[in-house]
DNA sequence: AACGCTAATCTAAACGTTTCGAACGTGTCA
DNA sequence: TGACACGTTCGAAACGTTTAGATTAGCGTT
């Protein structure tokens, strides 16, 4: 900005109210500017104005797995709905692990992001600290975090496996399988919470045989599902909680010689682009992928338009049980699907 | 930093020497300026640092869609790479859009990204004269970009594709439908020279009918396979050279009443977590996804730790074609699978 | 002619670091 | 005793912006 002053002969501050439009500059002086920018290429170095401002018009984005199909999801819209408002958006991957979280908020606070979107945070003291120290608004995506009162998107868990497993249960089903993530972070409790509730409903015994935990991951689905398949009484049906985990459920029912539906039904949590293209067909639980990321986004955004002292807002969706042929009813002819006595 | 070195009753100079190690601070003083950092929690402030150094220990990275499997994959394996770096990283999704790809370039140069990963750029001119602008390395993934001439890190696309039709010809196809992404990228010319080799080889008529554009969406698939399938003689498989158009392939299959592989075979690029699991198992064209992401990660780390004067280095791996059994063998009897076949 | 008003422009301080070179105190050696 | 080196600490400039407030010029009023 020096060079371009020098060259059009003006001050800098000249230059900058040019840039900015924030006073009038004679048409002379502006043309004598412009030139002058075009011949040097000036191009605003964005970190000094960070520096002056105290914004960097960047927000950072903290989650699990990007190649979890909701996250991806989630991510891809949170990401245009940020470029569309001229903000930068940094990626972190936290691996569900916590320390990484933290470091890696941290990194993000460090680079002073104006805003924070954290999704599936396991501790929420220790956030809750982190995020204090630096005054920034956060909102918590997926989960809500005891202590950590800030604005906050979730889907109704509990709701949306009560359904799933209930569906099953209408199915003819009684020895449900289900397959949780480990129980550090809130969706999985709701999630759990709506399988037992479903259960309790239809007067079914809860035992803790049918229930294994896996830390996310196709494998943990994989040797879940192989625990619960070896059972002397084993279920008839399995729901996972986790969406990459029923990729590993689905390899290990292969693996053992059985077929879905025909021997075991299987659901599962969040949909996929290829759930209704393959066969098994998966029942899933869908969460409106779209709208949480933009609601997300949207709190975000109105916090660093200036709304910084509304209380925290809590927004809970609801899933939607997308039903389609990996669950027969039990008792039905070999041949008979789900849609059939679900309508 | 200020407030430290008053809290510690000593210079703002010791407090930075202190901090990066640069210069021995007696023990007393380290002491007194450590407590005076808890005591205060002071955290540096990374723009005012960038700003002096001139580096942001950030990177820009830039692809079409997070959503394709292919680049979810790659900028997982990015993101990993940069965060035990201990960069951040910058995600832009272009959405093919060669308008916002170049917008995006020049939000991420104007904060003084320190490297650059693009992925899939469309016109070489423009991207060589914002990059050259900006004095940052740059890697290209997944094509090369005529002019650039720069860090590259592709996959051998042509005998990808050839591979993969050539096994579709030995299994007796002779009529087989291509489903291109547009010609603006180079991957595409040569996934569709490919095509046309095999073809050649086996002394088969290139047929203009039977190859079809898309735009990389699901809905391109779907409508180029509609197009493909109501020809007067359908092609007996269909290779489509995008992952996301194949999930509009297989529905435009079944939502015509036909199935795969039974009535048409098809194989695709770009392997996905799901395609061994369910019915039908896709063949497809595997990239070596962590091969790529790493390599163009180390590409640009090797830049950013100083060499920047090396030649461009220009990496192509090698795909693999994963059998599954989408395709099955012309003439045989229906139940016969691909592997049988290709033993 | 002196005055005030407005519009255009400029000067200089500030943002929070890093770093160069100077300054200071202390001990060693001639 | 003075010169010198060494280890520690500090002052101040610099990075490239923004912006408050000062300055200037032009113009209409009284």
């Amino acid at each position: 900005m020096l060079h371009v002053a020098e060259a059009a002969r003006v001050s800098v501050a000249t230059v900058s109210a040019l840039i900015n439009g924030t006073a009038t500059v004679s048409p002379e002086l502006s043309q004598r500017i412009e030139q002058a920018i075009r011949d040097i290429g000036y191009k605003r170095n964005a970190i000094a104005r960070s520096l002056k401002m105290g914004t960097t018009r960047t927000i950072g984005l903290t989650v699990p797995h990007i190649t979890n199909p909701f996250f991806t999801d989630v991510v891809s819209v949170i990401q245009q709905a940020f470029d569309r408002a001229g903000y930068a958006v940094m990626l972190c991957c936290t691996d569900e692990d916590l320390n990484t979280q933290d470091d890696q908020i941290r990194l993000l606070l460090d680079r002073m992001v104006d805003g924070l979107i954290v999704a599936r945070v396991g501790d929420g003291a220790i956030l809750k600290g982190i995020v204090e120290d630096a005054n920034v608004p956060v909102v918590l995506l997926d989960r809500v975090c005891e202590g950590v009162d800030t604005d906050t998107v979730v889907l109704d868990n509990q709701r949306a496996v009560f359904d799933a497993v209930t569906y099953l249960i209408d199915l003819g089903h009684r020895r449900i399988g289900y397959i949780s993530g480990s129980f550090d972070i809130s969706p999985m409790h709701d999630r759990m919470a709506g399988y037992r509730e479903a259960l309790q409903a239809a007067g079914l015994p809860i035992e803790s045989e049918l229930v294994r935990f896996g830390n996310f991951h196709e494998v943990d689905g994989y040797n879940a599902t192989m625990q619960l398949l070896s059972l002397h009484d084993r279920p008839s049906a399995i729901f996972s909680a986790n969406n990459p985990m029923v990729i590993g459920t689905m390899k290990a029912i292969r693996d053992i010689g059985l077929s879905c539906p025909e021997d075991i039904s299987v659901a599962c949590f969040d949909d996929f682009p290829w759930s209704d293209v393959f066969q098994p067909q998966l029942t899933t639980v869908a969460q409106p992928v779209k709208a949480i990321g933009e609601q997300a986004a949207n709190l975000l955004l109105d916090r660093l338009s200036g709304n910084r002292d509304a209380p925290p807002r809590k927004l809970a969706l609801k899933g939607r049980l997308m039903i389609r042929n990996s669950c027969r009813p039990i008792g039905a002819p070999l041949g008979a699907v789900a849609q059939s006595v679900s309508a």
